[in-house]
DNA sequence: TAATTATTGCAACTGAGTTGCATTTTTGGT
DNA sequence: ACCAAAAATGCAACTCAGTTGCAATAATTA
């Protein structure tokens, strides 16, 4: 996203949906919304244990919270942790891709949920609510690295 | 899948790769080979715990060995384990459904490799290996208590 | 068949995510 | 601004998937 989103903005959104605008959720909120990759949890801690208290549990919590209100969307990568980001109108479905050397979570290309929906929808006997799709490969780093090692000669 | 393989094509996949063929490796390819669905360790486990001594880490050793030799695929599931089915020509990449309300999982129409990568492949500066698309939302028969539920007026 | 090599089983571990409960913080009415 | 009720947080302990090291066992080969 890296929407250099504001205090203002983030308010607004816990205010829309009817959340109480704790400190943590102000402070989660604010790193998805700023975040340029989704992020894990992980990265989410590490990037506020020198803001503000706050434990694993309550980021967890804040996180399905956010996804049961339709904030933010969940990726599931194969990497152990599972990835988030905001789920706006102006940041809409994709597709991610993951690199399977370094575990890199980027987004690709956007395409409408009507157009995916459409594409793989032979009968309608189920009802989709979530398409996500996940692509892993060498992304062009660990790539590069690669072609490099097998030059020189080494493992 | 459920091709109804039989033992001595369970054999020859083993030896086409040159793994060695152990009463483990055979059972775990019968089981993945006759599935209809993709299976997770549990049902494997499940399956062979009154047939053949089995621990789960040689389950998970023989999938992961497996998933190398490129005879099966692994599904990225939201419901916390993860699925296997049998990757053969016959049975290409393809999206899977997963139902949100009882975690089954199921294969949807198949599209090729070539197809989905050309769909959303805007510049090719990483390599893409592995494509997965899951879906998620309500299967049919969940769909059905659903609405049965709320008729009646239960929770 | 013996020796070498690969595979399995077992125990113990890691790390993600969850649950129960006591404590603290928000909220809403006055 | 204050106080009671409701909600959110922190902490400890837990579950469950998946992994690792190593000794015991089974498969391969010469």
């Amino acid at each position: 996203m890296a929407t250099g989103a504001k205090d203002k903005d983030i308010l607004h959104i816990l205010q829309k949906t009817g959340l109480s605008k704790t400190p943590q959720r102000v402070a989660v909120l604010n790193i998805l919304a700023n975040a340029v990759v989704p992020v894990n949890i992980n990265s989410i801690r590490q990037a506020l244990e020198s803001k503000i208290k706050i434990d694993r549990v309550t980021i967890y919590r804040i996180l399905s919270l956010f996804k049961q209100h339709m904030i933010i969307r969940e990726i599931t990568s194969t990497s152990g942790t599972n990835y988030f980001e905001l789920a706006t109108i102006e940041n809409p479905v994709h597709p991610h891709f993951i690199c399977r050397n370094c575990a890199d979570l980027s987004c690709l290309e956007p395409l409408t949920f009507s157009q995916a929906n459409q594409w793989l929808t032979p009968d309608k006997d189920y009802s989709i609510e979530h398409i996500e799709i996940n692509i892993s490969g060498l992304c062009a780093s660990c790539r590069n690295a690669t072609k490099l090692q097998k030059k020189s000669g080494n493992k």
